[in-house]
This record gives structure tokens, C-alpha cells and sequence, in this order.
DNA sequence: GATGATACATACATTCTTGTATGTATGCAA
DNA sequence: TTGCATACATACAAGAATGTATGTATCATC
């Protein structure tokens, strides 16, 4: 075989990234060889060296596909209907983040590598610094978001914005990391929900002292 | 050198423990060699191969060194002084745990290898298969006390104690891995203290729907 | 329809890592 | 004090993985 045309070459692209994806979610990233990548594919290795650098652009080109996705899934209802409501904001992103991550196995299998496959060294450097930069920045939502509802009184002032935005978070990445571990256990979506309702009616009620 | 007496041997097993965990929980697992490991302990890989069967079988034992010392840390105060308070006890041990975590810098290490810096392959699986069965262990600790204080009325009936126990449990397990990325951030003992305070007063409030 | 760039496959060299086999000096027991 | 097991170090063999260099058929362009 030679040539093919452009759609042909994007195509084996994608034959790439799907298995790579595959097999990096289920074995781990650094026990799959770029080899068995390839011979699992139907191609070799000529063809992975063709279209990326090595093993680490190929985990960053898997992140790049769906980080448009997951970004947009995050912030996406950022600016909904005028009102100012971030509890409630908040809330619907988490809603929307696990909803999308149940629904999407491209995104779930990816978090699955980045969280449970792999150990973020120099291998993995680009990827794990893209996934860190997005965990900073969801971050940095939830935040605003705490921020903004003890300005308008939705939570009271007694509430350390800093220390409820990281038990937040903690709380949508631990219910992430675990549903990772044993996605059969629990639907991520609804769980993710009652948790979190529970967290801020705990937040709004105790005045957490300090 | 030759053969040293049964001390010096235990205490070259114990300096090639202390350097792999060191090695593995900076550089991940994968990309760290037993060659890499016995250098930098001022050795060869033939006393790694005397005290170990292999990679795996020393990842094994790192986590046997402390595996005694982390459940001793979670269920130690499981039968305190007679009260029935099953709310207090889930907090009492979430902030052992914490603490415990926060202050042993080999626990916070091997914690680091397990959730960051391994890949759950072939390679670390009797390590992993042990540490998931510890979670699995704290999670039917946790879901215990939550439906005992279901029973005694301290949760309102309405709470779904499996859902309510996986929030929890996420909780702990998020900050842990938040703090794990990030320890200078903050601190894990306080954080996680107030977090389940607001969870299990949101809980204990709101009769969480379904 | 000749030509160059493309999309790979194949071949090769090198490095890294593991596992094992063997050497060896010494502590300890009889 | 002899003898054996111990606690490693050293040496060797083999495979796996990577990166690169080269081959090659075909698509696209002129």
C-alpha cells in the first residue's frame, strides 16, 4: 500500500488515535508499546512516526481532540439567561461536566488516562500539563462562581470562599476519580447532583466557622 | 563486600525501600529502573533482586510497610468511649486519616505512587488490588456509620444512604487527590474537616430528594 | 504523462531494561 | 577451624522499544 488521499490519511489518523485511545485507557500508558498500537491498528509503526513525533505528541493529540469538548461542557451555560444565580450556575456545570463525561466514552476514556493511566512524567509532560491547566481553570470558575454568591448573599459571609471552592472541587474530581475506577457502581450524573446540592445547603446553612 | 549481619541486611532492605518509594513517587513508576533505584542507594541491582523478586514484588512491599499503619489510622477510634454517634466517628476518622496522611511524609508518598504515579498494569497490580481493597474496606466503614445514623434518627430518613456514602467517600478521596497534585496549596487536615462538616450538615438538612 | 510530494512499510542500529547465572567475601554455627 | 549459607556484586544473554533511514507505490499537479 501507498498513498492514499487526503481523507484516506485522516482516516488512518483517526484509526490511530481510536486505538491508542483503546489501548492506553485499558492497559496504561506506558505498557503500550507503539508497536502493538500500530499492529492492533492494522498498520505499523511508519505510520504512527508519519502523522505524530512519538508516543507523548500522540497523548497530546488525544487531549486535543476532545479538549474543545470538555472545555465547551464546563463553561459552555456561562452567560445563560441574565439571571445571577452561581449557585445555581455552578451547580448546572457540574450537571453538564458529568452528564457529558457519562455520555461521552471519547472523553471518559481519555480522563481515565489521564487520571488512572498514566503518571504524568516526561512521557506524558504535554498532556498532563494541558489536563492541569484545565483542572486550574475549572477551577478558578467554581471560585468566581463562590465568590460572586456570598457578594449577593447566597451564601453567608462567614463562608471561607477559598476553602468551600476546594471541597467543592474535590468533591466533582473525587466522585470523577472514583466513577473512573468502577463506572458501574453509580451513575456519575445524579450523584454528582444530590453531592453537590447537599455540599451547599451544608455551605449556606453552618456559618463554617474560621 | 560481602555477607553483613541480619541488622545491616534489614537496614540495606530498608534503604532500598526508602529509595524506591522516593524514585517512584517523583518520577512515576514505569519510568523509574531498579538499575536507577540500586544507584541511587549506592548499590547494584543484585540486592535488589536478593530482597525482591522483581519490580512489582518491591512496589508490594512498600505498600506492606505502611498498609498496617494507614487502616490502624482509619479505624482505630472505631469503638471510642461507648457514645453512639455514628456522624461524629465518620468525622473523627476522615480527620485521623487527613492528619495522619498530612504528617507521614511515606504515607503522603506512597499515596502519591498509588494515585498519580502508577498505571494499575501488570506491573503494579498485587500493590494496586491491595490498595483498592483498602478503599473498598474504608467505604464499607463509611456507608456503615451512615446508615446507623440513619437508624438512629441523626439523618433524616429520606437520605439515600449508598449515594449519600459515595458523595462522602468522593469527598475525602477528591481532596486527597487535590492536595496530593498540589500539597502547598492547602491543608488537607482543616479542608477536609470543614468540607464534610458542610456536606453532613447539608445531609442532615436537606431531605435529599430520591 | 512526467514529476514531485505524500502516506505509509520495511529495515537497521541503538539503547534500555529485565532476568538469571555466577562469583565471592564474610558472618555464624558446629 | 572448617563449612555452609548469606548478602550482595558482577557478568551475561535476550528481548523490547525507540528513532531513523530508506524504500516504494500512488495521488495530485503541471
Amino acid at each position: 500500500m501507498a498513498r492514499k488521499t487526503k481523507e484516506e490519511a485522516l482516516a488512518t489518523r483517526n484509526l490511530l488515535l481510536d486505538t491508542a485511545e483503546h489501548l492506553f485507557s485499558s492497559q496504561g500508558v506506558a505498557n503500550t508499546s507503539l508497536h502493538e498500537i500500530a499492529e492492533t491498528a492494522g498498520l505499523t509503526r511508519g505510520a504512527i512516526y508519519w502523522h505524530f513525533d512519538n508516543k507523548s505528541d500522540l497523548l497530546t493529540a488525544l487531549w486535543e481532540r476532545v479538549a474543545a469538548s470538555l472545555r465547551a461542557s464546563f463553561d459552555g451555560e456561562d452567560s445563560e439567561h441574565g439571571q445571577d444565580d452561581p449557585l445555581g450556575k455552578v451547580r448546572l456545570k457540574a450537571s453538564y461536566k458529568s452528564r457529558h463525561i457519562e455520555s461521552s466514552p471519547q472523553i471518559r476514556a481519555l480522563l481515565t488516562i489521564l487520571m488512572l493511566r498514566c503518571e504524568f512524567t516526561k512521557e506524558t509532560h504535554s498532556a498532563g500539563e494541558y489536563f492541569l491547566r484545565e483542572r486550574e481553570h475549572a477551577y478558578a470558575c467554581v471560585r468566581k462562581d463562590l465568590d460572586r454568591a456570598i457578594a449577593i448573599g447566597q451564601l453567608p459571609a462567614s463562608v471561607n470562599a477559598e476553602q468551600a471552592a476546594i471541597g467543592l472541587f474535590g468533591l466533582i474530581d473525587g466522585l470523577c476519580f472514583h466513577w473512573l475506577i468502577n463506572p458501574s457502581r453509580f451513575s456519575i450524573t445524579t450523584t454528582t447532583l444530590t453531592a453537590i446540592d447537599a455540599y451547599l445547603a451544608g455551605l449556606s446553612q453552618t456559618p463554617s466557622v474560621r
